[in-house]
DNA sequence: GTCTATAACGAGATAGAC
DNA sequence: GTCTATCTCGTTATAGAC
């Protein structure tokens, strides 16, 4: 038993759910709702339930803080486009449950924490920046495959490279939620979310 | 001339650009690179080449600071509208020139304003959160009308109500400003836009 | 690992002279 | 209308006890 704790306590990054995770999911919370720049160590500890003091222990600055949450959202949000590719939906069905990942996100009155770092880029640390490029790399990516493929098999339909497209759902997706949240209502988000789909997906 | 001086020293807005005005041109250009809280009082007089308590002097508050931004620059962005209005232009040629007043913005490397406060909508004074949507609001209802315009003239084409048009373009937009400039790429930009007038443009 | 205490700085805002 | 000076508060970050 203490020997177990021990072994927790020598990691620098527990994996149970503890100080941690605890701190990074409060942080993620306001960095949605507030914006990066918006939060702060008090506000995280307050509601974590333990001093600014301990946060520095387990993130020394704010930029190490900014870069661990850019990277467990990127690999959580990957992890979910994972298993969408692990199923056998076809192109438009994927579209649409990567539609519903951001859609999700803004019914907790989020908005997509790549996002709303976009908006404070200028003013990020270094580390966090490119942290923030890999998520929206990633994503291009991923789209654009999913884009290419579903004309391949006729069930998408839509002019130009694929990546100017997958750019473009991108940014009507971060745009519709900003717009949305602005106005406290979500229906912002579906009609344009259902106009885009409407769009790519092939008649028929 | 010193009965001119005089009056204009008794306006509380005098409209010849001296510091009032200039004070809100560098408040403008840090909110739409920085952010409406990334921008201190003490940046816009060392630009502005005075002190902080002038700058109070003519905007007692951060929020009334803020709410002048945001009417200025509507009033400005609505006078470019009406323009265009004012044109002989079809509806696509039109859409066309909307699209390039948002595109010269990000060309000086800002984004639009209000979809920067826009993210940090949850920390705004509620003043500034009114303006906000009114400048949203009209934007609306000038690019619904433009867009029912076209579709009864047959030069654009889309489906369902021109108004879930209107706010995905808006959407996207403004999305593609947030991505564009973290890539410090126009291109995303264009690439974007390009895909949207492509989309609901008629074809032929 | 977490605490108290505090340093060091920058923010918005105010007072009062000129 | 603008200045200097200052106040008060919140911020990130550090020191050192436990």
């Amino acid at each position: 038993m203490s020997a177990l704790r021990h072994e927790r306590a020598s990691r620098t990054q527990p994996d149970d759910p503890t100080t941690a995770t605890r701190i990074l999911d409060e942080a993620e919370r306001l960095a949605q709702t507030r914006g990066f720049n918006g939060l702060s160590y008090a506000d995280v500890a307050a509601v974590v339930g333990t001093s600014k003091a301990a946060l520095h222990y387990h993130f020394s600055t704010k930029a190490d803080l900014g870069r661990a949450l850019i990277e467990r959202y990127t690999e959580r949000f990957f992890t979910a486009l994972d298993e969408i590719e692990a199923s056998d939906a076809a192109a438009p069905e994927r579209l649409q449950r990567y539609v519903r990942l951001y859609a999700d996100v803004l019914k907790q009155d989020r908005l997509c924490l790549c996002g709303m770092l976009a908006a404070e880029y200028t003013t990020l640390p270094d580390p966090m920046r490119g942290a923030l490029r890999v998520f929206f790399d990633r994503n291009e990516v991923w789209l654009t495959d999913l884009l290419e493929a579903g004309r391949r098999a006729g069930t998408l339909r839509f002019d130009g490279p694929a990546r100017d497209s997958a750019r473009a759902l991108m940014a009507v997706l971060e745009g519709a939620m900003l717009l949305a949240r602005a106005y406290g209502d979500t229906k912002h988000f579906d009609a344009a979310a259902a106009y885009l789909i409407r769009e790519v997906t092939a008649a028929g």
